[in-house]
DNA sequence: TATTTTTGCTAACACTGTTAACTAAAGTAA
DNA sequence: TTACTTTAGTTAACAGTGTTAGCAAAAATA
């Protein structure tokens, strides 16, 4: 009976080839000009073979919203994991947000930029959560250790998200900016961050 | 010889017939789903007739880009304006900016969101230099009265402006949340700041 | 072998931005 | 007033988009 599992497996390699010709297609041309018909060309089945394994367009979207927010997520994990104190973790940890939204820009402008219905992508993507869980709990410890361990961690946890977001969105709309600087930008709004949560 | 005015005065009410019209199917029905058809069937002429005042539906969307940097610049003037202290004008502005963005979420989101192509809008549209140079101004000012007067003005307008546009923009995507708390996130980011600024 | 299920296709619908080609109106000159 | 020229506005089409209904062929089951 292993018809049904080679059935299985040919079904979800098309599923990945669907993924893996969509997001070839948005390396070279970008998300704008992503189209069900070049993805189907690509993968040479004919139309209707993509609405069988998606829903529609914006779900092929959100499967890559999901990765990037979980590569995201694992990245700044793992940057945690390599410090002790929370204060170096969080001047890491945006060290590492930003040369992951400038090494896969598609990914970041999709998670951010492409969706103004991102608003209910927060909803459907779990992966958020966990990105904002580890952001979240490092706040707390800093907090914790801080000279005003009363502070609300979640006004804090948001500032600090945001200015990251900010920092790099800017960026990204005037790149063409000397290189070196750039990081010195971000460095410079973390320190006072961190600063104004130790005190 | 009044004929060429009144045929000026006829194509200037077209041209002003259509952005009203865009603006109000924006208003109804978002930036998304903003078509050409749309736009002529509201003022009641051709889809040609669009063409010849604008060349494209891009450069209608510019026309309300511009007016949206030229608000910002006007209220940010003005709050400026209301105040002696650099600190206290940093401060009020950018409450300014968030009222800004939550009062004309349509006009911020076309200024900054829809646009991935929105790195080229800047040079585009010279009315962001005039709503930089303002913060830009205002900085220097904060610096030159601070402890630190070598600090670089450059580097934190762009840290400035970077906290307030992502305060903006996650809250946007996050919208749902208590409404009182939200002006503490940026007041609190803003004194965060100024504090670091200052020093 | 006959029947059902699955798989994939063609062709179409309802949209989108944009433009070429034409008509009818308005203005100009004789 | 008539003949010509310009301009304003039209229809109809092109090339593209996401999406779906209806059908043919292949594969699995009885």
């Amino acid at each position: 009976m292993g018809i049904a599992e080679r059935k299985l497996r040919h079904k979800e390699s098309i599923r990945i080839g669907i993924l893996e010709a969509a997001w070839q297609l948005v390396i070279t041309d970008g998300w704008q000009s992503l189209s069900i018909r070049k993805i189907a060309d690509a993968i040479e089945y004919s139309i209707p073979v993509i609405y069988n394994h998606f829903e529609n367009k914006e779900a092929i979207l959100l499967e890559f919203t999901k990765e990037g927010f979980e590569k995201l997520a694992e990245t700044l994990g793992e940057v945690k994991a390599a410090y002790a104190d929370p204060a170096q973790q969080l001047a890491a940890m945006g060290d590492a947000y930003w040369d992951f939204a400038f090494d896969n820009k598609e990914y970041y402008q999709l998670m951010f930029g492409l969706g103004i219905p991102a608003c209910d992508t927060v909803k459907k993507v779990p992966e958020v959560q966990e990105m904002t869980a580890l952001m979240i709990s490092t706040i707390k410890e800093a907090i914790a250790g801080s000279k005003n361990p009363e502070a609300d961690y979640f006004l804090k946890f948001h500032t600090y998200w945001s200015i990251l977001h900010g920092l790099v969105s800017i960026q990204m709309i005037e790149s063409g900016k000397p290189d070196v600087t750039k990081k010195m930008i971000v460095q410079d709004a973390m320190a006072g961050f961190t600063k104004a949560l130790v005190d």
